[in-house]
RNA sequence: GCCGGGGUGGCGGAACUGGUCAGACGCGCCCGCCUUAAAAGCGGGUGUCCCCUCGUGGGGCAUCUGGGUUCGACUCCCAGCCCCGGCACCA
């Protein structure tokens, strides 16, 4: 017989579906589009092209590739195509390395990653891939800039950046080691720039409430993301400083406790450090603190003590009048609330900390109800409390105190009920090359100008050094830079900043429905045809960033009047990790098992088959090359009993036993896939049935059993099925129905019911489906074994289970 | 610390809403067949302990630990231990 020789069969069948356009998806018709065929879009999260496939993205297209087969030959129209995510760091680095242009690099890249996709044989429709580096894609991501910045969405301000005066570079926290530069081990600055932002903090409470809308995301995603966004309900509340009379104010959800303030801390960042110490005998040590608080990375400002320095002035508390003293302390952090905490360590964890440190006045002003003392801060939060020591507010239950005081403040003009966010504002801007450029023009008269949209793209310039030398390595460009004002025709500069990758990939998903429009970054109507996406696959890495910032975009569009759709993701599915030797593959460790080197020995068939055999997709799974090998062999097996059916007979309106197994696979094949997202049961389903195929040589089903396998494993090994499919006469196996389950040939005739004593199985019984519980006990109790273990005497209960068991308590 | 997910044979895992002696499927290992031999393939066995008249025998114990609910628990509840992931001076 001749041998299975994966290579051939997957150029073989690769090339038919590129000829075929099999998988091509072309765009509704203006009829179709009124009455919507049966569609639906299963997308992967958009990869960064580096050089080499790796097993992450393998299991996620292969996940994909399932899900999509089943559901194309459930009948449905499926969207589902590829892209690249091309701008970014990565690229920047090797050309800098290499001495080439980024472009060159990530052209190279997405060539030759697009080559190792297609020998993996995943089904996309590759007339619709994008690159977000490509001119006719980024000229869309700014014109959708345009649209936010005059929505007033883009905007800039100064914020604070972690700066190596060294290698004149911005650093991400993840770069600076205690204090340090990772790279060159310089002392890191605090410096102020002029950055754009999105203010995605107008849509917190969207973001936050609109999960609703979702059909099913992980709990754990929707976890994070709800952590990340941290609304609180509190208060704010005005002190001011004792002489000055300014403002300081705080935000706090425990305003029933500030009776108990005894002190108050500003973060080093504050603005008003500087005023309130300038000319004070604290001045000098204050300056060292916060310049040494501004260098400290948030790891380190986590892992030390708590530590601070008193200012010398004071605040007034606005409800009691009293004065407290004002310290500066790096635990207080300028990016969360008003940068200021009104501290009650009778009640607060860390302020307690800090004034047992520094020996100031701990307070306790709410108390429980049932009058119980309290070791260190009492900070449960319970509905029994009062409040104690608190004015007129004294003996108030606390959750009645906290709306009571507030309302109090606001009467006063010193406050008011409000709600605090953890979520900052999306920065934007990045100092570098390889990425959009934000299509903004800075005029001297007319301040900042948004690009007309007939002059979009606004193109990256060519540079010779892509190394950032304390600006955009754009800057370099200096007569790209110059240009005029498009409002008031006088000499302007260019905006240098390009936007972070993540923009770029907020969008991508819609520009799939309809990739090649040159009038619009899409067209609603097709946009609201395919989507929102009905599937989305991807790594747990992007649980809150990509996935907030997405539905963010959705958001602002769907308002703008670009889509019809709040949520982009109706449902999410989280891939685990691959490791090797139970660690996390990388490069250092030397354990990186690369797909397509595996691909070469087994085929791409017994890759595919493998990362899903593993175990349930959503869990981490170990690669161990004995598994490899172990579904080699099942291919090899499912060649061997599929090409001995052909020339056989197949007979139709048989109940076999085969028969039955066949249809017990389909239902359990469908059922997992369509229901529970488990890929690993189905194979071994398949591997069930083709053993039986194997075992049963003469049962006249044998050839209908074997297509039925050959059809099932088709969305997991595609090029084997495909083969074996045209071997045994058919054609075109990628769009043949699924195949049914018939439910007559799911159920049993005869059952196995279990007969128990006292929970113990002591006997089986083999009797016809459904027999009536009455003569289960009969024939039960008959049976000699249980009769021993009745030991003569009467059951004390029975229980029937029909079909299943009859179990006597004695 | 908080949040989320886990803990089942020698290994990866199955058991879906508490119900057929838990362990599907695959790996590994053992025995056999085929072969001059090997590879491949095929057949059989494989949680653990005990008893025996050794068989298509009988029994005990087993899903991290300890309790509980139930006729019945891998599955539900309580307490604890361990592992993985995420977040975190968030006021």
């Amino acid at each position: 017989m001749e041998r299975y020789d994966p290579q051939a069969i997957e150029t073989k069948w690769q090339q038919v579906w590129e000829d075929e356009q099999a998988f091509v998806v072309p765009n509704p018709g203006p009829a179709e589009l009124a009455t919507h065929r049966r569609e639906t879009y299963v997308l992967e999260m958009l990869p960064y092209p580096s050089g080499d496939l790796h097993m992450g993205h393998t299991l996620n297209y292969t996940i994909g590739d399932v899900l999509s087969h089943v559901r194309r030959r459930h009948g449905y129209q499926v969207l589902r195509t590829m892209g690249y995510d091309a701008f970014g760091l990565p690229a920047e680095n090797a050309a800098i390395r290499e001495g080439r242009h980024p472009r060159e690099v990530t052209e190279r890249n997405i060539a030759a990653i697009r080559e190792q996709m297609r020998r993996m044989g995943w089904a996309f429709d590759w007339t619709r891939e994008v690159s977000t580096s490509d001119p006719a894609y980024y000229r869309w991501t700014q014109w959708l800039f345009l649209r936010f910045f005059e929505r007033g969405l883009a905007y800039r301000k100064e914020a604070p950046v972690k700066w190596c005066p060294n290698d004149q570079t911005v650093l991400a926290n993840e770069q600076v080691i205690d204090g340090r530069c990772e790279r060159c081990g310089a002392e890191v600055e605090a410096r102020n720039l002029t950055q754009w932002f999105f203010k995605i903090t107008d849509y917190a409470d969207a973001l936050l409430d609109e999960m609703s809308l979702l059909e099913s995301w992980p709990e754990r995603v929707l976890t994070m993301q709800r952590n990340w966004i941290g609304r609180s309900a509190g208060a704010r509340v005005v002190f001011t400083v004792d002489g000055s009379g300014d403002e300081l104010p705080v935000f706090t959800t425990r305003p029933d406790t500030l009776f108990g303030a005894t002190f108050f801390v500003l973060a080093p960042e504050h603005p008003l450090v500087e005023r309130l110490v300038a000319g004070s005998e604290q001045e000098a040590e204050l300056r060292e603190y916060v310049r040494h608080a501004a260098a400290r990375s948030t790891v380190e400002r986590e892992a030390k003590e708590k530590d601070g320095v008193f200012t010398g002035r004071h605040a007034v508390n606005p409800v009691n009048g009293e004065r407290i003293p004002i310290w500066v302390a790096d635990y207080v952090l300028m990016e969360y609330g008003t940068g200021a905490i009104m501290a009650v360590p009778a009640h607060d964890e860390r302020d307690y900390a800090f004034a047992e440190r520094y020996g100031l006045e701990i307070r306790q002003v709410v108390a429980p109800a049932d009058g119980s003392e309290a070791e260190g801060p009492f900070v449960a939060h319970t509905d029994d409390e009062v409040l104690v020591d608190s004015g007129s507010f004294t003996g108030m239950p606390a959750p009645e105190a906290k709306q009571a005081i507030s309302a109090w403040l606001a009467e006063q003009g010193k406050g008011e009920q409000t709600i605090g966010y953890r979520l900052r504002d999306w920065l934007l801007s990045r100092q570098r090359y390889w990425g959009c450029p934000i299509p903004i023009v800075h005029c001297s008269a007319c301040g900042e100008v948004p690009v007309p949209d007939d002059e979009l793209p606004v193109l990256l310039p060519e540079v010779d050094d892509y190394l950032p030398k304390g600006r955009s390595p754009i800057a370099a460009a200096e007569d790209w830079v110059a240009t005029t004002c498009p409002r008031c025709g006088g000499p302007a500069e260019r905006e240098t900043d390009t936007m972070d990758t993540f923009v770029d990939s907020s969008w991508y998903f819609i520009r799939y429905a309809d990739p090649h429009n040159e009038h619009e970054p899409f067209s609603r109507e097709i946009a609201d045809y395919w989507l929102p996406v009905n599937q989305y696959v991807g790594g747990i890495e992007h649980a809150v960033l990509h996935l907030l910032y997405a539905r963010f975009f959705t958001k602002v569009l769907q308002e703008l009047g670009y889509v019809g759709f709040r949520e982009p993701f109706l449902r999410l599915f989280n891939q685990g990790m691959i490791t090797a030797g139970g660690a996390k593959m990388s490069k250092s460790k030397g354990n990186v098992i690369n797909p397509l080197v595996y691909a070469d020995r087994y085929g791409a068939d017994a890759v595919r088959l493998y990362t899903l055999f593993m175990g349930p997709a959503d869990e981490d799974m170990d690669w161990q090359d004995s598994g490899i090998e172990g579904v080699w062999r099942f291919l090899n097996r499912l060649w061997r009993v599929a090409l001995g059916q052909i020339g056989r007979e197949s007979p139709t309106g048989l109940d076999t036993p085969l028969v039955r197994k066949a249809h017990w696979a389909i239902a359990k094949v469908t059922d997992d896939v369509d229901r529970r997202f488990a890929f690993n049961t189905p194979i071994a389903a398949v591997m069930e049935l083709v053993n039986e195929i194997q075992r049963s040589p003469d049962d006249p089903a044998a050839r209908f059993a074997a297509e039925t396998a050959v059809s099932l494993i088709q969305p997991y090994a595609p090029h084997v099925a495909e083969e074996l499919w045209s071997r045994l006469g058919h054609e075109r196996l990628w769009e043949h129905p699924w195949p049914i389950a018939d439910p007559a040939l799911l159920e049993e005739d005869t059952v196995e019911v279990v007969v128990q004593v006292n929970g113990k199985v002591r006997d089986r019984l083999h009797v016809a489906a459904g027999t009536a519980d009455e003569e289960l006990v009969r024939r039960a109790r008959e049976s000699e074994r249980v009769r021993g273990h009745l030991d003569g005497g009467e059951p004390r209960r029975t229980v029937v289970v029909r079909d299943k068991l009859v179990n006597f308590v004695v």
